[in-house]
DNA sequence: TGTACATCAGTGAACGCGCGTTCACTGATGTAC
DNA sequence: TGTACATCAGTGAACGCGCGTTCACTGATGTAC
């Protein structure tokens, strides 16, 4: 049967007969695909479905509608950032410096390889709380942006240590700014005499620096 | 003649007769205006035909399609920004640091106060090349931002001073951030317990320091 | 182990709708003389 | 100042198309006994 066929990387497809036994799956990676060829407003619900194999009416037995899709997509998108992210902090070991490093890296890695989630995340447009589980994922992914910033403020004299959410926020929007203006993996990335990791590393130094974080341990990096 | 008028957005379909005396201007407040109510992938050719009270061949004098319009309203979203930006910015007068500290805030003013423009100009999948004159005018915008980033580093000890260029990418990069997940006015926009505004000086302020330039000149805004 | 039945996850045909686009047209405006 | 003509900027009808959605249906799978 023809939707054995592939994208570079499944065998998840492998249904037999009438069944198609994966759908719900095999639509995600549908819509993934067509955002990644279109943008997030360029597919639609039949799209998807043909791209599946599958009649015009199957994923109604999955999904509500097109948006549902896409919240699902979205959703789906903040559980790989959250696994992505928290794999790079590794819980801030060796030492918070190096692992930030490694978190920053991670998060344009991913914006840069997953240019559909991301923007189906970020940009498509669905209120961060269209549904609960979508607003919790979310928050789970920044989670590990907050307790990196967590223990960096903790390499801070206690009376000039700044409020620790914003920190998280600042290091958010900052890695965010850069990933949708410089490192995205389609064509509405602005180019850049120099790499997207290091413009971020490098703000990310100065902030640092500015907060009064330690500079010794910092040094090998730079 | 009323269609001269401008966004207090209705009396300016005012045309008398056959000929609607400013179609392409009117095209360009319809499609803000349905951006605005559905994000940019909300809006259609012949939505923005019925808007503006004409028949829906109409538009074909003015734009080649839907991507041309948008393009259009992307170009002049960057020519009103350039302008909102540069006049914040005075030139840097009276001081570089309270003029930053406006630059800023006109920033995520704009974000805010024109959700439909920033996202035609950053969020709409339009790449930034498609057209000489969208590329010029984003150009024009940036700089406003690279003269700021000039002036900063010109209070700077020479032997410290950053690159120009890599400043002003982290302040865009940072009030991009700060606008597009917390600063716009629509939907989409995430809450935090602080505003958008607060943020992003913070941000800035803390980027400055560790640059190294001078503290005090901007003790008075702490 | 076999059979009956419920449920699940698909089919495929059909529909109404609105979109993009084209066409020959026409009313209004500007210009030459 | 008036008239003829060219050009501009709209009309409105028409078209083919693909989308979203629904419906009664049916093949496959799981489970009770």
């Amino acid at each position: 049967m023809s939707w054995t066929k592939d994208s570079g990387d499944s065998g998840d497809r492998g249904p037999r007969g009438y069944h198609h036994g994966n759908l719900r799956e095999t639509l995600i990676r549908a819509a993934l695909d067509l955002i990644a060829q279109k943008g997030p407003a360029g597919f639609t619900f039949a799209d998807a479905a043909r791209w599946a194999g599958v009649s015009p009416a199957a994923p109604y037995r999955h999904f509500r509608d097109r948006d549902d899709l896409l919240a699902n997509v979205a959703l789906r998108g903040f559980e790989q950032f959250e696994a992505a992210l928290a794999l790079a902090w590794a819980d801030g070991r060796p030492d918070p410096f190096t692992a930030l490093h490694r978190l920053g890296k991670a998060y344009l890695a991913f914006a840069h390889a997953e240019p559909a989630y991301y923007s189906a995340m970020f940009e498509a447009g669905i209120p961060p709380d269209s549904s609960p589980e979508l607003r919790a994922a979310g928050d789970r992914a920044f989670a590990v942006l907050r307790s990196a910033a967590e223990q960096l403020c903790a390499q801070i004299p206690a009376k000039e240590r700044p409020p620790v959410l914003m920190l998280a926020l600042h290091i958010w929007s900052l890695a965010h700014g850069v990933a949708s203006l410089f490192g995205r993996g389609d064509a509405a990335r602005r180019t850049l005499p120099m790499s997207a990791e290091e413009l971020l590393e490098a703000g990310v130094l100065v902030y640092l620096r500015g907060l009064g974080v330690p500079a010794g341990e910092t040094g090998r990096r730079a």
